[in-house]
DNA sequence: AACGAATATATGATTTTCCATATATTCTAG
DNA sequence: CTAGAATATATGGAAAATCATATATTCGTT
């Protein structure tokens, strides 16, 4: 992992919003992502693949929705960092975990967001 | 310490250069950083005050040097993170510690590169 | 065909860089 | 002690490069 490319990964902030989500709630789709942070499909979608190029996150398909979560084979000071990032600062998420909240749990949250 | 902030401080190849270097060195003016990193004044310096704006490092004056460290009041979680990064990723800063190495340690560095 | 997701392109915004110059401190000569 | 030169650092402003966004389109499944 090289590291200017991974702290560029994190300098944004629906880059941000979105690992600290997907670390929070293990996993979460795109449509998910969506409706906790009332971001569009294509914003999202465009976020998600750099953190995947980078090797930050992992996707996997499953029927019509991908779902994306950390990387487990991150080196360990990297989890560590995204870990502590997390931890530290759960007020940033705050808006965006009461959104997916309010959307119940999963699976009926996926069920009342991804619209089918 | 905003997130965002923070990490788009860190998001930049001179600044993370600067501040791991200073990590390991504890201290560092700004004619050693230009030596090390063999880059012109007005970027260091631009740099610097990017770094010290957000909290990460402060500095002091010494007779016409100004010193730069890291910022000791930083949130642990904070330090932690830079400390992870430095210990992990000392191959980034090689060629820059090979050349402050050549340059002998301090105070005779300051001699040799600040030219008095 | 319908839905979730990804991508292409153009555009606007932010960042970085460079050059020139400004300020402050130190040094040296008289 | 003072005047002028030299050194270290900072900053203003313009040009260049990078990055994020919106819109439209395409892809792949079911």
């Amino acid at each position: 992992m090289d590291l200017l490319t991974f702290y560029k990964a994190l300098a944004d902030n629906t880059r941000l919003l979105c690992l600290l989500l997907i670390e929070q709630e293990q996993e979460l789709c795109v449509c998910e992502l969506m409706a906790a942070l009332e971001l569009s499909q294509p914003k999202i979608s465009r976020h998600l693949a750099q953190l995947k190029k980078v090797g930050i996150v992992t996707d996997r398909k499953h029927k019509q929705w991908v779902y994306y979560r950390i990387n487990e084979q991150l080196a360990d000071w990297v989890k560590s960092v995204i870990t502590q990032t997390y931890e530290h600062n759960q007020a940033f998420l705050q808006t965006a975990t009461d959104k997916l909240n309010s959307m119940g749990s999963r699976p009926e949250r996926v069920a009342s967001c991804c619209n089918n």
